[in-house]
DNA sequence: TGGTTGTTTTGAATTCTTAAAGAAAGGTGA
DNA sequence: TCACCTTTCTTTAAGAATTCAAAACAACCA
């Protein structure tokens, strides 16, 4: 993979990918670059779909090189990873934010949803154990409309 | 697997096991009866552990048969199933009170949360999507205090 | 532009979970 | 209690998602 996208620069307000790669003291590379693309179009999105759209526009790319990649934008914040269960591991680009999501129990469709009690809802649960408790991650579980209408339609 | 244990019976109030299994529709075997014996025990608890805690008293018994008998519970609602992201499936007993889990990022550890807001909380979120929603499934994340104190000490 | 270090490829293994088919045991009615 | 039908269990396999290790390669700084 060599990196030949056209340079973009930002005055700080929205840093561009390649900003935030290095901010994050990662290298710049065409495989990072296409990942947060990839994600970036399509939230929500399991890594065996990354590496199908990251294979369209890089033939070569490896599998392994797509879970590295997954894996360090995740650990650099560049990324968040979402793991529903039942589900393969889902990302998304909208990090920092602490919002929620909402899952089909029937199709597996993901939504968004914004923190429903200001801005770090449930975060002080009822009971701590003496856990230094760092996040409430919240998921709601449903039928989306599609499959609700198919389920009372039977 | 021949089931030969004691016959308990209650008067409604709490159902035994057998009662329980009998009432799901489903048979009473020695090995529902054990799975569910060491889920008690031993609440959020993997497949793994299960399998090898019911061999300790069943030693011809398959993972394949625990898997079964766990599976078979869970959607009998005899047992409540979570799935932490990073951690298989874990089963636990204590069900129909929609509590919420606390999860150590560390070492792995679950403690049981009673629901922050009265009894179902969270389930009213900001958006809905049209979606149907009927479960609200939160979990914290931190350290326990004894991962908090080893990272303290580092 | 060279060297160093970080990334990616290559090739393979692991973990968790489900599937299928036959054997065995549970439950029911006579 | 016996025969029969059904559910459950064992055995054997397979599959999906993810990770590991080492060598080849590319990005970046001086």
């Amino acid at each position: 993979m060599t990196a030949t996208a056209p340079i973009a620069s930002s005055s700080g307000e929205h840093p561009t990918p390649r900003e935030q790669l290095r901010t994050a003291g990662l290298r710049v590379t065409t495989g990072r670059l296409t990942v947060l693309g990839v994600v970036a179009r399509q939230p929500h999105i399991p890594a065996d779909t990354v590496f199908r759209s990251v294979r369209e526009t890089l033939p070569g790319t490896s599998v392994q090189a797509v879970y590295n990649v997954l894996g360090d934008l995740t650990r650099a914040g560049l990324l968040r990873r979402i793991e529903p269960a039942g589900s393969p591991a889902l990302y998304e680009r909208r990090v920092g934010d602490n919002h929620h999501h909402l899952v089909c129990r029937s199709c597996g469709a993901v939504e968004d949803i914004d923190c429903a009690v200001g801005e770090t809802p449930c975060l002080v649960p009822s009971q701590s154990h003496g856990f230094a408790i760092d996040e409430a991650e919240v998921t709601f579980w449903g039928l989306c409309p599609t499959c609700s209408a198919a389920t009372s339609t039977d």
